[in-house]
RNA sequence: CGGAGUGUAGCUCAGCUUGGUAGAGCACUACGUUCGGGACGUAGGGGUCGGAGGUUCAAAUCCUCUCACUCCGACCA
């Protein structure tokens, strides 16, 4: 993509309303908008992370055997009156009357949808078990939405359901969402912790909040340092193993949030104890019979009787974790993106603009670079030097090929590696071959 | 939802106390100089001062209502 052409509007100063450093950054680096509170749109450099973060969650999500779906954003409300949550949901659920007055809620969450398709169209114990998710925006209408996408009201979300016979079945699944999450963090470039979470009054100790350690985070979080070193399952995991020993690996040491903080376990870690801020980016909840129950999802058992599922929930928030990744890697200069959701890999910085040599050399290494498939944008703008260099360390690309006059005297380019600050001089060809490795 | 603020150019803000023909910096356009870390000069374009009503000869400025947004708290993917 040549810059010359895409829309990216950074800014120089700190829009006012902007707090903590992932909203500001996403403001200036030209990603995001604000349309409403806690509404936003999301612009083309935005856009492009968004959805690398996405496709990692639907890959780690298909890997561990759940399937995509997708739910409507409007929801009928008899579904939460049978369930019983259109009433205690309050206020933060948004309802919407149509022509008909009729009243759609916009769903904050759809366990009450996905229950109702299980039940029609899951008849047999042999249907099971099944996970479905899907990735689809959620509203919920927030008293007071803050520090950007991180806490806004509209919201990205993936949240999966799973459907099982018995309370075995539904501890598997929940353990294969477990692994799948450890995963999918880790490949998005961050360390989530799964940390012990309330259930609330349906009981049970099975909930997990992963925990992003950033030092901007909203919460105050204590957990082992072993944690920071432990070894994330590979991708050859087979999910259809006894996964209890990565779950039991990680959750063996102490891990917990400030309202879960417990003075005598935290002691008994000693020297180990590392105590952090921390951002919550997903969920993973077992929650029995709690749907199952009031809205009759069953299935024929092996006796020809129904018998109730067992279901479980998982989320994340695929649009706070952008968010939270900012959070985890910046510094003064702006975004430092992990490679694997970087908008582009590569920044191809011309320095000559307007110079037939640097014009030639950039045009080449634009085409050989794009033809082996790898993103770059192409700053061709008649812009200083200086210009060039502070909007590609605010926007955060991996990668830095610098090309000016003065090295091309030399035969060589620059490569500047945006995490390190190292820069290595060298010929467009082994750039190429270093960028396309 | 309680408390506190702010709405003036795309962005950051001044002007309001004490009413009198709307400003600065950045951004944008043109030209010139500059040219490897957000340059400089000159000349421009751009605002019904959030909206409605009121007071007044005259309102960005005073009064009333209203809307939006932000911050603190409680709540939360």
């Amino acid at each position: 993509m040549r810059l010359s052409r895409y829309l990216l509007p950074t800014l120089k100063e700190n829009p006012v309303e902007a707090q903590i450093v992932s909203h500001r950054l996403m403001l200036r680096a030209g990603m995001i908008r604000q349309t409403a509170a806690g509404i936003y749109t999301w612009l083309p450099l935005g856009y492009r992370v968004l959805r690398k973060i996405e496709q990692i969650v639907r890959e780690e999500q298909d890997r561990a055997g759940a399937q995509e779906l997708l739910m409507p954003t409007l929801q009928n409300s008899d579904l939460w009156k049978e369930s019983g949550r259109y009433d205690a949901y309050g206020p933060e659920m948004l309802r919407i009357t149509d022509r008909h007055d009729r009243v759609l809620v916009y769903g904050p969450t759809a366990e009450e949808v996905i229950n109702d398709i299980a039940r029609n169209e899951l008849k047999s114990y042999k249907e099971t078990p099944k996970i479905l998710y899907n990735i689809q925006w959620k509203f919920r209408d927030e008293v007071r939405p803050r520090f950007g996408v991180m806490r806004g009201r509209e919201f990205l979300m993936k949240d999966a359901y799973s459907f099982d016979l018995t309370y075995e079945g539904a501890k598997h699944s929940y353990n294969k969402m477990f692994v799948a999450y450890l995963r999918t963090f880790a490949r998005c470039g961050v360390r989530a912790i799964p940390m012990k979470a309330s259930t609330g009054p349906i009981g049970g100790d099975l909930s997990h909040e992963f925990i992003v350690l950033a030092e901007t985070g909203e919460e105050q979080v204590y957990c082992h340092k072993d944690y920071l070193a432990m070894p994330i399952p590979s991708e050859d995991v087979d999910y259809d193993s006894d996964l209890e020993p990565i779950y039991n690996q990680w959750t063996s040491l102490y891990a917990a949030t400030e309202d879960k903080y417990d003075e005598a376990e935290a002691k008994a870690v000693g020297d180990n104890l590392l105590s952090a801020r921390g951002i919550e980016v997903g969920q993973v909840f077992y929650y029995g019979k709690k749907y199952s129950n009031p809205m009759n999802v069953a299935v024929a058992g092996e006796d020809g009787k129904p018998v109730l599922i067992e279901g479980g929930c998982y989320g994340i928030g695929v649009s706070r974790l952008m968010g939270a990744i900012i959070e985890a890697c910046h510094d003064d200069n702006g975004i430092i993106w992990p490679e694997s959701v970087a908008p582009f890999k590569v920044g191809l910085v011309n320095l000559g603009t307007g110079k037939e040599v640097a014009d030639k050399a950039c045009d080449d290494l634009y085409a050989k670079l794009t033809k082996a498939g790898v993103e770059v944008l192409y700053d061709d703008r008649d812009e200083r030097a200086g210009v060039k260099f502070s909007t590609m360390d605010l926007i955060g690309l991996p990668y830095q090929l610098i090309v000016g006059l003065r090295g091309l005297e030399k035969g060589v380019v620059e490569l500047k590696n945006r995490k390190t600050g190292e820069r290595r001089e060298m010929s467009p060809e082994d750039a190429v071959a270093f960028l396309t490795r």
